[in-house]
DNA sequence: ATATTAAACGGAGACGTCTCCGTTTGTCAA
DNA sequence: TTGACAAACGGAGACGTCTCCGTTTAATAT
């Protein structure tokens, strides 16, 4: 991208660096089994620079994601704009599947996310901005759901929300497919079973 | 207890020592505060001998919480005995509501214990026993629920237990709590709207 | 009593994350 | 060009988890 305006052209090189380091080692041995240490040995700086920059590996696996997650929210939008005529239900429900089509793909990386998340401080869910939008999201599809309702529900969408993203964690979304052997496509009905009321 | 057969004295010793010094620690300090070194110091024994005995602060904490977790299974079972004419839902409500006075006074522990069980190679879920003695009841319930529905729902018990247990889980549970700000008695009809089908 | 042995012990050390801080180095203004 | 400064750097080291393995020791058989 361009230089923003004010970063150092030797920061931008290890910057760069940084990156394919990590993207190489990432792919050769799996996200999880990388440490810091071995991306800035490996992208030849010392371990105070890549954590200047990066403040955990989730931060770097962001990072890593990011152009695909602005794809992701590009392909939403343009979803729900070919679909405003649709039920609030099943739009939730088309959001649900691209959503998961995406941590298909980027599972490994999502769940090195989540993993420094919760390990910092902060809780982690509002945490990573990918959780944060979709939350929004899915808090504008639950009210409207309960807005169409015949009967008037005292399910706060906020809630619903929350426990939906929960269920979309890396851990609970691999552990339906590891261990239940869900595939993505019955995770999606079973959700959808769960979260929106009967039809 | 008893000592069970063949447990050396100096063992048993040992493992009293741990006991004490890890829940006066816990309480002294909180529990994520402590790690598995100040135990051992205070227990006047070496790292790896605490190892040898709880493979990680989470097994520790979980012993901590053992006669409690028997108790609250006890009044489970006396809860559920008490109101085998109630209906499945009603139930249910009452067991998470048992749950939920639990999770309140183990927070730490229990926190503790998910942490551990996370960070170590499997995944965490099915491995402490409370919850997967939790996962069969509820799957129980849900089961009789969907039995006793009008129309039948393609939705699977073992699933909505999943759900609803991550959601129980010390991550989404204190976010509720602290983030959002519910109090126990919200969270738990919360989640009655969110699992059980329209009344 | 003594020998045997399996369990328990303990601490060094591998490996990780992350911080602190003295040093180096672009950059920009004079 | 040069001087000053903020940003970037790097690596030592604090702290944590957890393992490995030589040594000690309680329990049991002789």
């Amino acid at each position: 991208m361009s230089p923003n305006r004010s970063e150092r052209r030797d920061a931008a090189e290890n910057r760069q660096r940084i990156l394919d380091s990590a993207l190489r080692l990432f792919e050769q041995h799996g996200v999880e089994q990388v440490s810091m240490n071995q991306i800035a040995i490996e992208a030849q700086i010392g371990p105070g620079t890549l954590y200047r920059r990066y403040r955990n590996k989730g931060e770097l696996c962001l990072e890593l994601m990011k152009e695909n997650i602005i794809l992701l929210f590009e392909q939403i939008e343009e979803y729900l704009n070919l679909n405003r005529a649709e039920s609030a239900s099943e739009r939730l429900k088309g959001v649900l599947a691209l959503f998961l089509r995406f941590r298909e793909k980027k599972a490994q990386l999502l769940k090195g996310v989540e993993e420094s998340a919760s390990a910092g401080r902060t809780k982690s869910r509002t945490q990573s901005p990918i959780y944060h939008e979709l939350h929004q999201l899915f808090v504008g599809l639950f009210d409207e759901m309960a807005a169409s309702a015949a009967e008037p529900s005292r399910l706060n969408g906020v809630f619903a929300a929350d426990i939906l993203l929960t269920a979309l964690s890396s851990d609970s979304y691999s552990f339906q497919r590891d261990v239940r052997g869900h595939t993505p496509e019955t995770i999606l009905e079973q959700l959808c079973l769960t979260f929106i009321p009967s039809p």
